[in-house]
DNA sequence: TAGTGGTCTAGACCACTAA
DNA sequence: TAGTGGTCTAGACCACTAA
């Protein structure tokens, strides 16, 4: 007698995804129904259906209704990226974390924040330049922008002890995030607040945020030098 | 009379989304129980569940048995970036994909490839130096280093006319892959290649795959002035 | 150890789309 | 228009873990 063990919906990813990674599937194969893989399997079908939306999620396999099931010709590379925020960063390093408010204006935004948000009109926001720090040290330097139209709370709160970015995230969930990641060189202001040598080359990050196609925030984060960036696979 | 419109999972996700987002539920706050929403909104409790998952899934809830489900008090930006092979790119940009091999040789590993595969002894892989181009400009640098061991067949490859990034994207599926971003300024060589000026900041993509534990490949891709990475939500 | 989320099943019906 | 994947349901049992 075997002992019948009960398929989960992961053995049979693992079981499926080892059959295209041993070559018994290659890209552009179509693989069986369903149906046929859960009556070999002798499993249910909505367990097949789960495994296989877990590789279609990862990129692995295509499918279409009617069309079948298929190995993707051209796989991409594809990851989960999560940003916290940077208090919690720097304090998952181990370090201890300190915030200084630089500069706080309500003004007409600048261009880049006009294209991020795609706005036809040139508007106001409330502008906050602060800088993040680890262990005493700069850290990022952040260049944010505020739409007191969605927050206008914003006004009233005192950002030289709490964070935007910290009272942002509690308070203003968003319904779309997008990021935009380049290289700059420092110049002088940007050397002189991350004490960074001029002309050196430093990772930016662009977040903007939205809530039902209104703008909520988009900052431009400066990150020191040496700063990486990595997923967590 | 009322017509009963069969609530679908997404429908049940934007409910209880959209009262997070309405501040009903705020970070910290416990949800109802999966088995408690589902008959107040009258539908399966595996249709809650279904939704949960997603809302868990996205960071915006955590969920533990016997514990339940909470509104994140730290939310993360959580976001999914597909790097797809750099000919694909290029065409998806409108811009016509151009290639060269630039060094071919089997040698002792650099020791940022040591470091990127973790490798307590020193050992020997296959070194390609090679230059993406769009419409005839340098586009992607890239530094390439794979396992004989995990890829022989490799040493066989024309890559002259193939490039490794597309051979080994349609013949080594991996399990695991790793990335890593950062700025660097450009040195004499990579000006050179890339026809950057001197000194230039430059976006930097490193990625590092293996199969079970076995290294594949790691590649630096150092991009062209102005070269950015988006994520497309 | 009791309560909650996680998963599986079998069956039904729906939605898309290749042929 | 027929065939495939997508989803829902009701019920069962399991797995984890807060209390």
């Amino acid at each position: 007698m075997t002992t019948a063990t009960r398929l989960s919906w992961t053995d049979v990813r693992d079981h499926i995804h080892a059959q295209i990674l041993d070559r018994t599937y290659r890209p552009g194969d179509k693989l069986p129904r369903d149906e046929d893989i859960a009556k070999d399997l002798g499993c249910a079908r909505s367990t097949v259906q789960r495994a296989m939306q877990d590789l279609s999620d990862a990129g692995i396999v295509e499918r279409k209704r009617k069309g079948g099931t298929q190995v993707r010709t051209d796989p991409v590379t594809r990851t989960t990226l999560d940003i916290p925020i940077t208090r919690k960063e720097v304090e998952q390093r181990g370090g201890i974390y300190g915030y200084q408010l630089l500069n706080r204006t309500v003004e007409d935004i600048a261009p880049w924040v006009r294209a991020n948000f795609a706005l036809s009109q040139p508007i106001t926001m409330l502008h906050v330049d602060a800088l993040h720090l680890a262990d005493q040290r700069p850290y990022i330097l952040e260049d944010r922008w505020i739409s007191t139209e969605t927050s206008p709370e914003i006004l009233s709160v005192d950002l030289a002890t709490n964070s935007a970015n910290e009272w942002l995230v509690r308070n203003k969930p968003y319904t779309r995030c997008d990021l935009r990641f380049y290289a700059v060189e420092a110049d002088q202001k940007v050397a002189d607040k991350l004490t960074a040598p001029l002309g050196s080359a430093l990772l930016v990050i662009e977040r903007s945020t939205w809530i039902d196609d209104h703008p909520i925030t988009t900052v431009r984060a400066v990150t020191r030098p040496g700063y990486q960036l990595l997923t967590q696979n």
